[in-house]
DNA sequence: CGCGCGCTTGACTAACTTCAAAGATGGTGG
DNA sequence: CCACCATCTTTGAAGTTAGTCAAGCGCGCG
């Protein structure tokens, strides 16, 4: 069984399903739209999720780097478009022969109920980022975000070019360069080569990423307001 | 049973349970980060689900209107705060013998299911309004919107005040009402009052509003990219 | 009737984009 | 193996958009 199938229930039966390809950079895996009859999982590279305005202009929802599962749809369709974000290595697995491995595998089932639900809130947080933050605060929230994923200390490998950085972020790729230089001259990390980043000061690099507070208290008041 | 409950399968069983509460303006439902004890569903009103920056930022994550169920967790806490928009009316279902009935009732749990797909989808639609449009067609595309959930012809509605629209499209209010008094005065809609609009023009509106392209063509190529 | 709050408008400022051009980088073919 | 070319990154300078600060208006509430 291959590594990259290990950390799901049935991964054994899972891996049977799948084939492998190598895509080069910027092929595409799937449209927006097109019928969604597999599940792909990113064994090397990267992969981005993403959708156009009528004009041109590209939203990328989010990366996807080694490990990670995309394409499980509920609809008939794929909601966005998937791409190579460079040389990639992908798995895919049929749709319905996965779909009955998880209806018989309560386990299973639940590993990929609780993806979706990290999903969804990761989205949450992707909506705070543009509707809040500034660009030296995206840039920063988002190689934080990139640390915590690639988990390799304080290295940090970027796959994806500038362009696909800002269109995640809400920002042209020269202003992506010219905030992550500032960064760089401010000390918070070295730049050996423009998709390598050294954290030298993460402390700085996370409180520039404001990440939201999380009141905790408990509402006390909040059943007097109901009748009984 | 309530009208506001007809819509949905089992939803004699749901209003059994349910209590009513009317809430003033602003008024907290519940925190975020708090237990996730109940469901709650818009009588009348509206309420806004949001969350914070630790410097106090916020964002509003969505807008809920008479007739959408909000507070349906997965986790065991509300993963965002929902207050009040305006004075309103909620039911409360708690969330132990919702859940139940649903395991009961596939009809019901295919229901919900359906919902927070099309929740999610909501989302993505709100990721591409902040990451690629102006603040004109971010202002067009809310308030289309706008119009086509509240379903009542040409007149739009507005519930909230200009500070939680700006808060839900990544804008200051004044940059809000500056938007809107300019559109007016363009001819795409009157304002009889800051929460009234009436569309005159509504082909000029979902113009600004750029929606998504939705290409639909299916992949032919894909398959041979794939190894047997 | 007066007060307060939210909406609106104006003038100015800061932040980001746009346009342009000069380095890097990596892949290809000679 | 090296040179060339296309592409991406980086930097600079000018332009635009939206933000900030401030004041006036209008409505609803007390």
């Amino acid at each position: 069984m291959p590594a990259w199938l290990r950390a799901l229930p049935s991964g054994t039966e899972l891996a049977a399903l799948a084939t492998l390809a190598t895509l080069p950079d910027g092929a595409e895996v799937h449209a927006e739209g097109a019928p969604a009859r597999h599940w792909h999982l990113v064994v090397a590279g990267a992969v981005r999720l993403s959708r156009l305005t009528s004009d041109g202009r590209r939203c990328v929802a989010e990366f996807l780097l080694p490990g990670d599962i995309f394409g499980i749809e509920d609809g008939v369709v794929h909601a966005v478009s998937a791409e190579a974000a460079c040389a990639s290595l992908l798995a895919r697995i049929p749709r319905r022969p996965a779909e009955a491995l998880a209806e018989a595998d309560p386990a299973l089932a639940s590993a990929l109920r609780d993806l979706t639900l990290a999903r969804f809130a990761h989205g949450q947080d992707r909506l705070l980022r543009l509707a809040c933050l500034t660009a030296t605060e995206r840039v920063a929230s988002f190689l934080v975000e990139m640390a915590e994923r690639s988990g390799a200390g304080d290295e940090i490998r970027l796959p994806m070019g500038r362009g696909d950085i800002g269109d995640h972020l809400g920002l042209r790729p020269e202003t992506v360069c010219r905030t992550m230089a500032q960064l760089c001259r401010g000390g918070a990390f070295a730049m050996p080569a423009p998709n390598r980043i050294l954290v030298r000061d993460r402390a700085a690099l996370e409180a520039l990423a404001l990440r939201d507070r999380r009141p905790s208290a408990p509402d006390r008041d909040w059943d007097r307001r109901w009748a009984a």
